[in-house]
DNA sequence: ATGGCAGAAGCATTCTGA
């Protein structure tokens, strides 16, 4: 089963670099951010088309996240739902859809467009801390259900040094700060595992490059982009990998795809441990 | 310290992103 997560910066605009990717990849389940358009104006005929099922939890220019399907996703939940952390006033995260849930082949699918914070300074930045931490309480109450889970999505944090092109120019900042390293890490506790790095323990892979300064071109970019799957999961998980190309199409989302394999069937029971992940700060 | 680029809204320019 191959599950993705792709940031497309306007499913309008990108509608056809998708579709195309779609053709090439057959992904089983698509996870989109920055949609950036409201529920009636999301084109769900194109996916459709091709077998697939969308679910939509969007809104007007900004965030809006999607999941698309060939199995029909079931218990679909939008926002953190009743589970918002309790310390937080839940209704400040509904003004912004960035979360959006749904049960697929006996999986927990987690989609999420984390809050960019701004800089550290910013009052945005304190938005995108309680929003994580909100995401943690999220996380707790679907493992209390005893649900496996793929948490995956654009999370604006590069979870080490390694996932920077130049980590000393950008040290401490926004992505990069231990703050934001530490919220993130409270949101796996140990029982997610970034499945990039079971594969890649080595620098020089990047899901996002800026716009400007001809970033890409350049190859200066940051891992911000991940999907994490519960440890019980991980004796079937075959692969993942950063598809860089789409980022290289004329009028790109200035993110990557990126995509693991699932083998739902194997049920060897040898895990990946957490020994396997690079979280160091 | 600033701007560099892109998208949405909407028609000039502002807001937001990362």
């Amino acid at each position: 089963m191959l599950i993705a997560t792709w940031n497309v910066n306007s499913i309008r605009t990108r509608l056809s670099q998708i579709i195309d990717w779609i053709n090439q990849v057959n992904p089983d389940i698509l996870s989109l951010q920055e949609t950036k358009v409201i529920d009636d104006g999301f084109p769900v005929e194109p996916f459709e088309k091709l077998g697939y099922s969308v679910e939509i939890y969007g809104q007007k220019s900004y965030n809006g996240v999607a999941i698309i399907s060939k199995t029909k996703a079931e218990n679909i939940k939008k926002g953190f739902y009743d589970y918002s952390n309790s310390h937080q006033n839940i209704e400040i995260f509904q003004n912004q859809k960035r979360l959006i849930s749904a049960d697929i082949n006996g999986i927990k699918i987690i989609n999420v467009y984390v809050p960019n914070g701004s800089s550290l300074e910013s009052d945005k930045f304190e938005y995108k801390i309680n929003w994580l931490n909100s995401l943690a309480s999220f996380l707790d109450e679907q493992e209390k259900k005893g649900d496996l889970i793929c948490l995956m999505g654009d999370f604006n944090i590069a979870p080490s040094n390694l996932d920077i092109h130049d980590p000393k120019k950008y040290e401490g900042g926004i992505m990069a700060s231990e703050i934001e390293r530490k919220a993130l890490n409270n949101v796996l506790k140990g029982r997610l595992i970034d499945s990039f790095r079971i594969f890649e323990k080595n620098t020089g892979h990047w899901s996002w490059w800026d716009y400007r300064n001809n970033a890409y071109e350049l190859n200066k970019g940051w891992r911000i982009d991940h999907i994490y799957i519960s440890k019980e999961l991980s004796p079937k998980l075959k692969s993942c990998v950063i598809d860089s190309l789409p980022r290289g199409n004329l009028r790109p989302s200035d993110h990557a795809p990126v995509m693991i394999n699932l083998d739902i069937n194997d049920n060897n029971l040898d895990f990946f441990d957490d020994e396997d992940n690079f979280f160091e700060i």
